[in-house]
DNA sequence: AGAAATTTGTTCGTATGTATA
DNA sequence: TTATACATACGAACAAATTTC
C-alpha cells in the first residue's frame, strides 16, 4: 500500500472538501446562480472521496440554500440563497429562546436605518408601492388585510434602502414571526385592529418617504413602534 | 399540538426524517443539551432508513450547529448553536454580492443601535472590557494589534446591548470582513494606522459608554464611521 | 413516441480508526 | 491489554427521475 498521503495539520473531514470546493468556485465567480455542478461520481473522483462523503457536503449545502438538488438531474447552484438560511435562523433562535422584545426592538433598528437610506435610495416606483399600501391598508376591511399590507408596506421600505445586508436581515425576521411563533402573530393583528393612532402614524410615516423628510418619517416610525409595544 | 408545517402530503425524504426527528425530541424536552443521540445504527433501523441517510441527517444539524460528532463516542446535542449559524449567514452574505459601502452601514446601524441599548443594558464588566480594550488599542505598536483590539472594543459594545439578533446579525459581519475579503481587511487596518482623529474617535466613544451618555458615545460613534468611510 | 444513457436517491456490506469499560 | 460499541469512510448495487438520442 502506498503511505500515507500525510497531508497537514488539519485533516479536512471529506465532506468540508466539498463545502470548501463548492464555496470556492462561486466566490471566484466560476459558478453562477443557475449554473449546473459536477456530478456527484465526477466530483468525487475529481476531489480523491467517496460518492456518500460528496452526497453529505451537497446536502449541508442545500440545506444552507447555495444548492439545490434535482432527482435524475443534477445540482445547481440556487438562485436566491435567503429562503433556507430562514430556517436555520429560526431554529437556533427557537433554541436559544425567543425574546419578543429583542425582536421587535431589532425590527425598529432596522427599519430606522431603512427610513433614512430610503430618503436617498428609494425609487419611484417603490414610493409608489409604499403609497398604494398605505391606500390598501387603510381601506382594509378584515384583520389579515391590514396584516398582509402592513406588512407589504414596511417590507418595501425595507427594499427601498437598497441595502442588501438590511434585506436580508429584515427578512429573516419576518419569516421567524411568519412561520415559528403564531401568537406573536396573532397579538400583532390584534392590536391592528382598525385603529386611529396607527393609522396615523403610517400616514406620517409614508408622507415623510414620499416628501423626502426624514425626521417626519422618523417620527411616523416611532409612532408605530410605540404602538407596537403596547401589545407586547 | 400542530406539528410540522405538511404543506404538502410529500413523502419525507430519509434525512428529514432523521432532522425531524432530533428537532422534535429536543423542543419536547426529550433531548437537552449536552445529551447523547442513540447510535447510527440504532436510528437507522429505529426510524425504517438506512445509515448513510442517517449520516446526511445528521451532518445537516451538525452543520446547523444543533448536534456535534465525535468520532468513536457518539453525536451529543451543542451546548453553543450560534458559530456554524454565522457562518451560514456569512457564506450567504457573500453569495449575494459584497457591497463594501452597504457592509459598512449595516454595521454602523448595528453599532449605533448597540449604543443605544448598551446605555442600560452593559454591565460593569463589559464596561470594564471596553475600557480596557481601548487601553490597549492605545497602547497598541504593531497594526495588527490595533485592529484586534478594535474589533474586539466593538465586538463588546454589541454583546453590551443584550439583543441577540443584533449580536448574530454583527458577527455574521465581521465573519465575512475577516473571512471572505482579506482585501477589505487590509483596508481597514491600513486605515488604522496610529492616528488622532481615529482615537479620539474611539476615546469620545468609550467615554459615552462609561458614562451613560448617549450622544456623547454616538458622537463618538460617527466620528469613527467618518473616519472609517474615508478608507473604502 | 420510445428506448437508452445519465444522474440523483437510497440501501447494504465492509474495513478502519477511536473511545470506553 | 482486550473486547465491544461507535463513528468514519469507501465501494457496489439497484431504484427512480430526467435527459438525450
Amino acid at each position: 500500500m502506498s503511505t500515507m498521503d500525510n497531508r497537514e495539520p488539519k485533516k479536512d473531514k471529506p465532506y468540508q472538501i466539498v463545502i470548501d470546493q463548492v464555496k470556492k468556485e462561486i466566490l471566484t465567480g466560476n459558478l453562477k446562480p443557475g449554473d449546473r455542478l459536477p456530478g456527484e461520481r465526477e466530483m468525487a473522483e475529481q476531489l480523491g472521496i467517496s460518492r456518500n462523503s460528496v452526497r453529505e457536503g451537497l446536502r449541508i449545502l442545500e440545506n444552507m440554500g447555495v444548492t439545490t438538488s434535482q432527482h435524475g438531474a443534477g445540482h445547481y447552484v440556487s438562485l436566491c440563497f435567503d429562503e433556507p438560511m430562514t430556517e436555520t435562523l429560526s431554529l437556533i433562535y427557537t433554541m436559544k429562546g425567543l425574546v419578543r422584545d429583542d425582536l421587535t426592538q431589532f425590527r425598529y433598528c432596522l427599519e430606522r436605518e431603512a427610513m433614512y437610506l430610503a430618503m436617498s435610495n428609494a425609487s419611484e416606483r417603490q414610493k409608489r408601492q409604499i403609497e398604494e399600501h398605505l391606500d390598501a391598508l387603510l381601506r382594509a376591511q378584515t384583520e389579515k388585510d391590514r396584516y398582509v399590507h402592513d406588512m407589504a408596506l414596511h417590507m418595501t421600505l425595507i427594499e427601498a434602502s437598497g441595502n442588501d445586508y438590511l434585506i436580508t436581515a429584515y427578512r429573516a425576521l419576518t419569516n421567524v414571526i411568519e412561520y415559528y411563533i403564531p401568537v406573536f402573530r396573532g397579538k400583532i393583528i390584534e392590536g391592528m385592529k382598525s385603529n386611529d393612532k396607527l393609522e396615523d402614524a403610517h400616514r406620517t410615516l409614508v408622507m415623510g418617504v414620499m416628501n423626502g423628510d426624514l425626521s417626519l418619517g422618523l417620527e411616523g416610525l416611532d409612532r408605530h413602534f410605540e404602538y407596537i409595544r403596547l401589545f407586547q
